[in-house]
DNA sequence: GATGAATGAGGTTTCATTCAT
DNA sequence: TATGAATGAAACCTCATTCAT
């Protein structure tokens, strides 16, 4: 039926402006100085209707992280994907990850401070693991990257946690405005380091 | 006066007693969990005595950060005063954050997950930079390790950011339980990769 | 729309039940001793209903003083429509003031005691003004009396402190019960005075 | 002996110190918004010295009143002791109290806004009526008066009432500043209209 | 008597969530 | 399905008062 068609695009669209708005809150806000009836005016909905489409705050923060994840993570793999070596792959991604945070300073924010929400929230969503996906492709690329020859055969679990750790501190101190430093400059530093570090013909 | 000394006495260990209560209790819980009534059940105080010591909770809890980071920091720079090289030093202040810190889960949480909370925090205490003798201390131990001849002449910041930046999302792995994996042959994999990178006879 | 007639009906009912509770509650208990869940429960509503209507405890006093004051001032307007002269409706007004607020001995309690609640109100209100209708509009007798004759041109602003100030503490007076006289018989020989003065040769 | 005449001495000076601070203060701040901490450092003792001489804060309250409207009415009494007639005393009385209160206006504030105790302060002290020798005074003043032929033989509760009530008033007014007026000439009108009274037609 | 550290009761207000319309 | 008015639980912090020294 053409109206049920309408309706679920509706719907669809509903959502899609609930967690664009709620995104753009708890970025800028945080996730406790967030309030719902904000996101709500935001995305031009009910305050009620927002719990039509996610079971409460928490569900929504968690679903914001995986929208926001999934999009860059897309992102970095299109951009990527012409590149013709896993290394080349994996350097790349390094400098895509820190330069679509850094475009947009609340996406930084977002990632480096509020993804770590309190022990509570890990202890009542077990199944809340918002880096998994981005980790995971991470240490596919490090998997090729050692198939290809051209980094040592280091654990690419270690290698991938080296690379994600490095990545999350250095936007949590652009983040928060601690250092003082150029955001571009300290990452060619950091990327010179780890290549250098881990390359097979690094002598 | 004996009465003054044994006074001042009680008073210090009272304010440790709550900064320790406090610790553990955010640790648990999370710091907007947390109710000043618990930490001061756990301290065995009034809940007014808390705010004789403490301005208010957001207080309490950057003390209890800067406690946690000196008493650490400390301990570690006793225990890494007998090595005989910088890099020594290095490796073995990586692999005592990771003791001293999983040694008591609680502080791994704490650290790892609480220090961020919310960028509430950083607006509102612009201050508020807990890590910053930590990684300075780090980025010391870089330059000395450089000048000494045994790592290549990296920037030391950078240096200092991926050192910090890997402990702490190893531990943040391990504190969520997102991975399943042995933290000590990790963290040997990851010493091995960091060091066989920067060393400068890598080859 | 006939819905957003009966919503709105409701919720004008719901914000005078609201002022009608917090008037009696202030009045008996005094401002401070009275809690806003007792205002609440009184008017059958949620404790955070309250704040739907008021912006908050020290807003629900000015607007419950207005309220009694503007509907006073009503009643006794009509009332003394009808009188023939200035004068008598000057000396109607003083004796229907006395008589609806001893009518509803809380009423009096709430005029005369609860209104001068402490210095705080008017340092942080600066534009609160409770009583300038209610005065205003007696000078504007007194001016209309003088216009017809029937009392000499004494300043207004001064007659209208001496009769609000008169009516203020004789209601004072007996609401905390420190006299014992009758009250009628009180009103009558001040009106009497007042309308005659004080001297005795002053024809 | 001399030593507990010392120590009694100093006793008195410190109680005294206590009353006085008291009365500042809570002229200042107004009764809720003084701490018994503030006035302990006024006076110069330590907070749990002020219930060695005061059972508690409302205590510390009614003796502050009865402090301030003692020393003010043996101010009076003895200013208008020369006064040739009661007449005289009395319209005396009036000018002296605007002016006693004026000079010092957080005095002012004190006797015409924090005197107004919450009504559960009367219930709570039934025995407390800090006017009731002021107004006493005042009445026998009238009493006096009358007998010396000087006003016509009305009620004298009735006048002290209509005294009082427009001092009172008068006092408000000037110390909220609703009113924008010359406080001398205003009380001068004032004297006029209650001496001379009303009506024009008054023989 | 004097101290002042410690106590702990108490209340306003917010805001996630619900539910009658 | 959408609304948004209503709900009511929940907790930080203050400060009068106490009491061990």
């Amino acid at each position: 039926m053409k109206k049920n068609k309408q309706q679920l695009k509706k719907q669809i669209q509903k959502r899609s402006a609930i967690i664009d708005a709620a995104i753009k809150t708890f970025s800028l806000k945080g996730f406790h100085q967030t309030k719902i009836s904000e996101i709500a005016k935001h995305a031009e909905v009910a305050d009620g209707t927002v719990y039509l489409y996610f079971k409460n705050k928490d569900e929504l923060l968690m679903v914001a992280f995986d929208e926001i994840i999934n999009e860059k993570l897309n992102i970095i793999k299109s951009k990527i994907d012409t590149d013709t070596t896993s290394l080349r792959k994996l350097l790349h991604f390094f400098k895509l990850h820190v330069k679509l945070f850094t475009e947009e300073p609340h996406l930084a924010r977002f990632l480096s401070i509020e993804l770590r929400q309190s022990s509570e929230f890990y202890q009542k969503y077990p199944e809340f693991k918002p880096l998994e996906k981005y980790t995971n492709f991470l240490e596919k690329l490090c998997q090729d990257t050692i198939q290809e020859g051209n980094i040592k055969p280091f654990d690419t679990k270690a290698l991938a946690i080296i690379f994600y750790g490095t990545m999350d501190f250095l936007l949590l101190e652009w983040a928060t405005g601690n250092q003082n430093f150029s955001l571009s400059k300290m990452e060619k530093k950091i990327v010179d380091i780890l290549t250098n570090g881990l390359r097979i013909y690094s002598s």
